[in-house]
DNA sequence: TATTGATCATGT
DNA sequence: ACATGATCAATA
């Protein structure tokens, strides 16, 4: 086998989820009949699909959320020993053209997180890939200072977007929200709006979310210390 | 050590 | 080329 099916109803995605937590990479790779690669280094994405497949999400669907039926987003999320991220969380790509101009309300950005599937997963330095646990999932819908908040965050950036000053941004803006590259390598161009309107090249950049936004979300959830 | 900028695999 | 899934590795 190599995934679940869709679960019928959100109530039934969050008692799967619930299930997995506490058991190991090793185990749902085992149950799914997928080998346990030797490190994340050339398979990045290897977590994310394993719990893809252990929760029936749709594969390969793009511009969709996982569960296009129930309208949620899995994202696994890889957290230290004391439950905190590691990492910032992708979002999505940051749009260059006419999409840029779409307001907070309808932009892509919020689509992508008006509702997610958080499962933490512990990522700890030293401990083997197929030993790593998975922790306790969280439905997490914004909270109005939430939404306000990377709101805030989107409108600074994309009005630097709009006015093609790329060049402006780096990963130091946003609170929470932040603008980064994102491509397979440095190489890769993709069209942007410039300073005089005219089309440019530039490296495609992405949207993500700062681990200090996700330890807030997880600490008000399972009241962990806020450090 | 936290963060930024760069990169890896796969499918359409 | 760009979407999905992210982590790696150099730097601040």
């Amino acid at each position: 086998m190599t995934g679940a099916r869709a679960p019928a109803t959100l109530a039934r995605l969050e008692a799967r989820a619930a299930d997995l937590a506490g058991h190991t990479l090793g185990e749902l790779a085992a149950a799914l009949g997928r080998p346990v690669p030797a490190d994340l280094r050339r398979d990045k994405g290897w977590v994310g699909q394993l719990l893809e497949a252990a929760l029936g999400a749709a594969a390969g669907a793009q511009a969709e959320p996982d569960f296009p039926h129930l309208g949620v987003e899995l994202k696994t999320l890889p957290v230290d020993a004391r439950g905190r991220p590691r990492e910032s969380t992708y979002v999505c790509t940051v749009p260059l053209g006419a999409e840029a101009h779409l307001p907070w309300a309808r932009s892509w950005v919020r689509r992508k997180l008006a509702c997610v599937l958080w499962v933490p997963v512990e990522a700890a330095a030293g401990v083997p890939l197929a030993r790593r646990r998975v922790g306790t999932p969280l439905l997490w819908r914004p909270a109005p200072a939430e939404d306000a908040a990377l709101r805030a965050d989107y409108e600074e950036l994309m009005e630097l977007v709009c006015r093609g000053e790329l060049e402006r941004i780096d990963a130091r803006r946003g609170r929470w929200l932040q603008i980064r590259p994102k491509a397979a390598h440095g190489r890769v161009l993709t069209a942007a709006v410039g300073a005089d309107g005219e089309t440019i090249s530039t490296l495609p950049r992405g949207f993500y979310l700062r681990a200090g936004f996700t330890a807030a979300l997880l600490a008000r959830h399972y009241q962990l210390p806020v450090t």
